[in-house]
DNA sequence: CATGAATGAGCATTCATTCAT
DNA sequence: GATGAATGAATGCTCATTCAT
């Protein structure tokens, strides 16, 4: 009875932006073709067109899958009570990818440095407003801590995250990105507990 | 005067890896053409092919380039007298080039990034070597200032510059890359002048 | 009251045809897809072909319309009393419409002029009784007018009208096609009325 | 000596427009591929972009290879001595061409037809000129005959050999274009002579 | 009958690479 | 060595037509 229905257009559109999502983050936005896309999801390529008029709108798509993910990733976090355990748990989802990481890089990272050449289009407002709401969910909590500069602090540990892949990716080796997640998490013990840091904390 | 010879030749050779790097620093690896360079550095386009007989080739020489910069730029960096002030320098670099940075992203950085897209080539060894060659710099000065886990510590410190510019670039935001530089190199003055080590300390 | 049955399947027909037309008219027949005419019909893309095997089947139904339509404006012209008031009105058709044929040209002569370049298809043959039997309308009423060789009167008329309507297109000037159409009607009144012929003279 | 040097390059160009115009006039413009030029021209499909970057360029050359082909005729009928002849020459042409106009329509008249579709383009904007120029030469002739009105005398001449075209197309017959010929031959001859005819003359 | 989805041949265009001179 | 031209395999995209329900 709860059977079947016709889930199928709605599957298929969600099975090419995963597709293509995961061959772009293998190969890159510019080497992927609808083709491979075509191929990797077994969705004839003409097809393709029937759900997204143009390339663009894919990756467009992708980054709003990408947005949501996050989003959901987020979301999740906020299962620890303190926003220093959430903020530890964030470092902790890097250190938890550090293999796929390392291999292919930070999923979000590597996809905006492609979307920020194609300057003036959508996508690369798409990448902005990526990069930002993280810093945004970051920013809220080290203002939950009560530090001063909390949109400093956020930038700070946000670039520590994406730098940390990008070399962990370049170097191939996903024990750096362990180690500095480690260090991050450490930081972010340092930091001093609210208030009193206002006038005077060094961080 | 015992020159003429051909000094053409070598110019010509500089002249295309200078103009397609700075090509491909503002649109790309992929979205450069071969031809797209040879009009930039009024190079006939068959010509190219006589000083490197593929694309990969070419790009092989910018990566060789950068590698010369950076050295070049590490080694002026040395006429600070102390590692402190030599790191504090490297971290004035990114500042001093935020308003290119914020427009097109870091030099290495976004050309490693598509670089690491062509797993197994030249092309990704040589960004590996580009990364791990400026690690290796600020691990000899972290080493030199007599701080513990020295390798650690560069790996932040790059990961935080590239992080930073990666931040800045997505954000269009000169000032975000300026605060954390400032930032940056309030952390390097913080760290301990552990001066027992500098002479021979144990610890 | 007994109807009902199904008279949804002519009206949408019928809305087919007469959306295709207008779309054809105006964009050109190789220029709009099955799918323009879909939207602006608001027919399902699937179900035009329940009413039209292929395309070409839908161009052949509206030069099959644009037959009946024509057949109806002569036959409205009728009214007039006299073959050269007859005639006359015709040109009126052509200065009234003037607008419309300096923004999009003839309806007639544009859809042939592109469906004649398919030679040997019904389509062409269609644009050739289109043609031909405005021309024998006209020549009907020159007879009646007791003109000698009225054929070659009713081929000048025609031509006149749609080279007007060509030039009036390509200048994009309806006043081109007003001014034409005096001319045209001062030339029908200049015609000698040759009222002997009318009642059986033999010249 | 004076044999080969590098003319191909020119050569190859004019081959192309003259087989792509060739190819246009008997298929029409939307229905012509960029392969089935290579395919007639010998030219590679790829080389074509290296003449023309778009297929709408190509198109531009062709009208103006049209403007020349029909400024040189024009410049042709020149060496008649009166103007009266040289307008009956021009119908001449349109005469001596009948067999081919009544095969594939009139050269400019087909083209125009569809660029005029394109509405905005620079090539509708072409087909605009072409008219207009023709007219221009008309008119010129009709004043230095005396004629008063020599512009719309202009535009119903020209109107006429386009109609005439159209039609002796549509119907697929030379002698059709042949008889309106002479009728338009015999109508010029009709016209009076000079200034006489400026205040009254009927026309 | 109706319809959203599928299909695949075809189209304009691009581009790294090669060729001929 | 230098260079304009050539080449052809791809690439993104279109569209008439068909299919499955």
């Amino acid at each position: 009875m709860v059977v079947s229905g016709k889930p199928q257009a709605a599957d298929k559109r969600a099975r090419l932006v995963e597709g293509a999502r995961e061959l772009i983050y293998r190969q890159g936005l510019e080497r992927t073709t609808l083709a491979d896309i075509a191929a990797e999801t077994n969705v004839p390529l003409g097809n393709i067109y029937y759900y997204f008029k143009t390339k663009d709108e894919l990756v467009d798509a992708i980054v709003a899958a990408h947005a949501e993910d996050r989003d959901a990733l987020l979301a999740g976090l906020e299962r620890r009570k303190t926003p220093r355990a959430r903020l530890k748990a964030l470092i902790g989802v890097l250190d938890g990818t550090r293999d796929a990481v390392s291999r292919y890089g930070c999923q979000i990272g590597t996809l905006s440095t492609e979307l920020d050449k194609r300057c003036g289009t959508d996508a690369s407002a798409g990448s902005q407003r990526l990069s930002r709401s993280l810093i945004d969910w970051a920013e809220r909590h080290f203002r939950e801590m009560g530090q001063p500069d909390p949109r400093d602090l956020a930038v700070t540990l946000i670039a520590a995250c994406e730098g940390t892949a990008r070399l962990g990716h370049s170097l191939r080796d996903p024990s750096v990105i362990h180690r500095q997640s480690q260090r991050l998490r450490r930081w972010i013990d340092t930091l001093p507990d609210a208030a009193t840091t206002e006038h005077g904390g060094l961080a």
